[in-house]
DNA sequence: ATAGATGTATACGATGGCGTACAACACCAG
DNA sequence: CTGGTGTTGTACGCCATCGTATACATCTAT
């Protein structure tokens, strides 16, 4: 038998980096073909056509984003707190999986099925937000609420384009992660 | 001379629609005549080329993002908490609005010019929110901290697609505000 | 009315992208 | 070394899109 020369792993990787770069038009199986050094006549072997390459990208994001962070955050353990700050890093402070992760998260504003994938990622991710605030925050509306402003600021951080006027991006998240990992408010 | 029966204006707003419905790679120059009943004849009258449109569009976005919206917000008065919720409500709840600013917010990862507008844009938010949140929050870092956590869930919202268990986005978001609102944590 | 100006339709060439067909090639087994 | 298997290179047809050229339509001013 012929050698595999670029397997679908290879694929789906150029075509991540080509989506974290370019969004999903960017998705382009010649400009793939030529990343890789190869010309497109062997990426019908490996997939359908461009739709399958797609769907098998979406495939490994989720995989990526969900069972491998959530049992690397498990198995590291720690205070709920540690594991919060550890999941978000591993999520969105990846070379890797940030950019990919903003990609698909506009993508799916127009993909329905893009959207369902995102749901089941999302739910996820809310899940361990819920559960560890949940340990430090004894009201299940505020630790909603808590886990929503904590989501959102974790993935708006990197939409937001403004400055903080002599103060760093870092600075001023670390603070609000006080205020959102903080035991206690007073009652309004 | 004759009459101009497709104005620069509405090949602006075709475009911004198909912006908002499509994001950047969306906004084709034959497929916003169709929109408008035309074919492209007459296009190159009113745009150098694509790139003109692009930055007509921006600049239309600039303006109705910043200053008419903040005008708005001056005229109408109120409290601090109820503008910066009709500040929120004018940009955010706008089926015209909202749209265009998370696609110009995804363009911006990819767009440095792009990406200068939007700063300049989100700037000129976060500084009513600033001054907002201050008139009830003494601490100046803080007052960053809970800017920043409110800009990024007024925006992160629209880009999670998360359940929240019996509860609604809203009430959820309803919440979310008041702790943001409150005048006072304990301190960490 | 007529002429000039300006918007519009249509046709065109160029580019780039998808998916297919087939030939050339590389690898492995015998 | 030789044949077979399966991948890759190349060429092709097709379609969408850009921007241009040119003829047509319509309006305004004289």
């Amino acid at each position: 038998m012929g050698a595999i020369r670029t397997t679908r792993e290879q694929w789906v990787e150029a075509g991540l980096a080509a989506l974290a770069a370019g969004g999903p038009d960017a998705v382009r199986v010649e400009a793939l073909a030529k990343a890789l050094g190869v010309t497109k006549g062997g990426f019908y072997g490996s997939f359908a056509d461009r739709e399958a390459l797609l769907d098998a990208m979406l495939d490994t994001w989720e995989r990526e984003s969900t069972d491998e962070v959530l049992a690397r955050v498990e198995r590291e353990g720690g205070d709920p707190r540690t594991k919060i700050k550890r999941a978000g890093v591993l999520t969105f402070s990846s070379d890797r999986l940030l950019p990919i992760d903003l990609a698909v998260r506009d993508w799916g504003r127009r993909d329905p099925a893009v959207a369902a994938r995102l749901r089941r990622v999302d739910n996820r991710r809310m899940g361990l937000l819920r559960e560890m605030i949940g340990t430090f925050c004894a009201d299940p509306d505020e630790v909603e609420a808590r886990s929503l402003l904590a989501f959102c600021v974790a993935i708006g951080e990197h939409f937001l384009a403004a400055d903080h006027g002599g103060r760093t991006r870092a600075q001023v998240l670390a603070r609000a992660a006080e205020l959102l990992l903080d035991q206690q408010h007073r009652d309004a």
